[in-house]
Parts: structure tokens; sequence; C-alpha cells
RNA sequence: GCAGUUAUGCAGACAAUCGCGUCCUUCUUUAGAGGAUGAGGAAAGUCCGAGCAUCAAGAGAACUGGGUGCCGAUUAACGAUCGGCGGGGGUGACCCUAGGAAUAGUGCAACAGAAAUAAACCGCCAGAAAUGGUAAGGAUGGAAAGGUGGUGUAAGAGACCACCGCUUAGUUAGGGAUAACUAAGGCUCUGUAAACUCCACCUGAUGCAAGGUCAAAAUGGCAAUAGUGCUUGUUCUCUCACGCCAUGAAUGAACCGCUUGAGCUUAUUGGUAACAAUAAGUCUAGAUAGAUGAUUGUCAAAUACAGAACUCGGCUUACAGCAUAACUGGCCAG
RNA sequence: GCUGAUGUGGCUUAGCAGGUAAAGCACUGCCUUGGUAAGGCAGAGAUCACGGGUUCGAGUCCCGUCAUCAGCU
């Protein structure tokens, strides 16, 4: 039953998110991580049966209303393109001005780093 | 048409597909379906002023610290706003202005210059010289002993005169800042208070991460008529209050605070205006890893600065592309 | 969200009741040594974060921006 309604269900609900500071400390502390220009990946494990996605963006980035921006951005691409095949915790770390990108630029960055993964 | 000044407004709209927060309805209770609604002119900076909350409650005095500073009005309040006055800038429309007191006292004014709050270097005049008289001219400086022109003189000097400036007094106008006029003084009195200071007025601190509810029993430690806490800068007087702290106990955004408010829109009246009064209508985000995105089409083009976090009134800063109104300047053409 | 602090040569700091910006390390040249280090002598290097104001004159006083760094569940 619940396998079927996660195939159902492909929309970023509040299920899928991290949201405690503690989970996000333990998974930059022990996830495995990956790289592309503008992203980093952090991937541990999970025990449940549904994955959780965080995302991280410094103050650094850009002002308020940008950092906005791209983190509706990356959610959009996300729940569009299905990517997390497994049910694992991922943080999703913004740097080196991800600000500027387009919509199409991070999409091509964040399906290279799912599939890295793989 | 060109250049400019001031004020005001907009801050994409519509349609389609997928998706998000809150509320409501429904059937069902892991969940789904339908409907309504959903960021700004600055939401920003956190620079001022209020509400609200806590510091157990309150009245007062002294000192200290901080702020404001032309006049009158507006406002819940303000360091804000409006209208004036004085000063400065601009050909002009108009703009800027922390603008009380320097004879209460103290400090500072480098370098230059003879000399910087105090008189004499060169000079001019008299004289044989010693010396005396003088401040017109010279050089320095931000500032040099009222300025310009004349009379006068040995040479000069407010010594005297005219105009201008300054100080004091008076009269008139004005609600007042102040202005105009008259008379006198003959000029004695450098600047700086955004240096200390004086004068007048204001001022407790901390901030929704304030603070409250769930929250009780029980146990342990300290204290015992003195102690603790007192208006969180210090000291004092008076009315006072009470056992205190830790564990229990959960670092949980779980629930409240959390959105109806000095609210918004329109009209009328009063006022030069800020604003006020009255009437009618209206309810318009409430998140908590923090809600508005993606794609396509049409409009000439939609692209700037930018995202509510307890709430209001201002200020400051950022801002693409426009639109409207009033006014100013000179040029060209008629 | 709230509350503070700091911006001075390449780096680390001085500087005050407003009057020509100081030191150490680092850098350049010369001396010393057979050579290097240390040492000695000389030199260069700053729009005092940025923009206004007060003042004759601001790194310093006042106001506003920007950046950086702390603290408070």
């Amino acid at each position: 039953m619940e396998e079927k309604n996660y195939q159902h269900n492909t929309k970023e609900r509040a299920d899928h998110r991290l949201k405690k500071n503690k989970q996000f400390n333990y998974i930059f502390r022990k996830g495995e991580k990956y790289h592309t220009k503008n992203f980093n990946l952090y991937v541990v494990k999970s025990k449940y049966k549904t994955y959780k996605i965080g995302y991280s963006i410094s103050k650094k980035e850009g002002k308020a209303n940008q950092r906005n921006l791209l983190k509706r951005r990356m959610k959009e691409i996300i729940r569009i393109n299905n990517l997390p095949k497994d049910n694992h915790n991922y943080i999703i770390q913004a740097k080196a001005k991800a600000c500027d990108l387009d919509y199409k630029q991070i999409e091509t960055q964040l399906i290279k780093l799912f599939s890295e993964k793989e």
C-alpha cells in the first residue's frame, strides 16, 4: 500500500522535507559527498521507507528573495524529474553564486549530481 | 521641440497545464475531492517614536548619564510633519539649513607671519643723534583691530563728515521668531559649543528569542528574625512583599501571544497646510527549514529594487520602464 | 528576528582635548661573509572602508551607507 502511495505522490510534500537542525548536522557529518560546480550533495541511508531532502543556502549566496527563488526552483526540478530513486536522506547545498543560474542550468547540474550518485 | 524644477501614480495583465501555505465544506479518518484566499513601496536598514509584555507593587528626593535646541501649529508620541522667520545657493521655477548662549568660566587655534587677543618688522613723519609720534602702504594667514570715499595733518588716526556695517535704547507692525523706522554711541567686543560647559525642556531597563499555558506531587541544598528582593546607572526616605534555588522537566515551535487596528476605501465639512471631525461601506497573509514556482501564448517590451515573521507612525537607503499635472529658462519657427 | 563590536602600508597593531600618519614583520638596494642566516645602513610602499556635514583644517567630532566578525532559542 505504502509503495503505491509513494508512486502516486511524486510531489514535494512536508513528508519529504528535512526540518530538524539535528538531522542536518548529522547528515553534514556522516554523509557521502558528491559535487558539481555549484552544488554539493550529501547522502545518508534512511531507516524510513520514504526519502527526505533538505536544502541549504547560506546567506552569502544572495539576498532573501534570491535564496527563496533558488529553493523553489530546486524543489520544482526534483518534483518534475522525480530524481531521488532510493529512500535515503539528502541535503543539497548551494555554493559559488548558484543564485545567478538559470532554471535550465540548475536542472542539468542537479540531474548530473544524482546520476553521479548512482 | 530642447534643458530643467516640483508633486503624484503604476510596479505587469489575461488564458491554459502541473505544484505550494492557511481557512471552510464534504465524504472518509494513513489520505483524497471541491471552494475561498495568499507579500511591498520600500516588506530592507534597525536610525527615532508609540502600543504590548516582563523586571513582585508603588510615591518621592539628590547626583550621574543620554537626548533635543529659531517661532507657531499638527500628532497617541517623536529627533517626524506642516506653515512662517533668519542665513546660504541658483539666471529662474525652486532647493539646502543641529539655527539657544562666546561680557559665567575653562580649553584649543599647527605652519606661516613683526604681532593671533596681543602692537610695531619694514615703512611714514619730526630730529644732528638719542629718542619720540603714527598705523596710510607691504608681506603671512581662515581670521590682523569696522569698510569705501573725502576733510584734516609734520606724517597719520572715527580726530571729523557722507554712505554702508556693528552695538545699545525706543516706537510701530505681528500671536511669535523677526522686520521697518528713529535716536544715541563713536567702534571698546577674533573664531570655535557637531570642545568641555551654561540655560531650557524630555528621559527607568530590556525586548515577541518579551512573556504565558501544559506544570503537580515528591526529593535535596541554603536561610532563619535576620535575610532576600525592591522602581536593572548610583545613593537615600517612605508605604511594603516574601522563604529562595535546583532536580522533577520534555532544547517541544506543542498551544497561546498572532492579527479588528491611533485599520482601510469613498464622500462632505473646517483649516493656507500637516491634520481633524462626521457619515456610509468594508474585513484584506499569519508561516515556523519558513507558503507565489515552471512551461506556453497575446499585449511594442515586461525587465528594476526586492520577500511579511508581534503591530503601528515616521526617517534613511535601493529602484528598470513609463504616465499625469503645474511651473521655469533661453533658442528656433509662426 | 533582536543586540553589539570593528574597518589605518602586503600582514599584525599604534595614534587623540582635531594641526604635515608611527612601529614590528615582510619587500628592494648596499655593507658584512669564502657563501647563507643573523646584524648594520639606506629606500619604497597609505585617497586612514565609502559618501556628506561642522571647522581655517578632520584618520580623530556629527550623520548616513557598505563590508566583516561576535552574542542571544
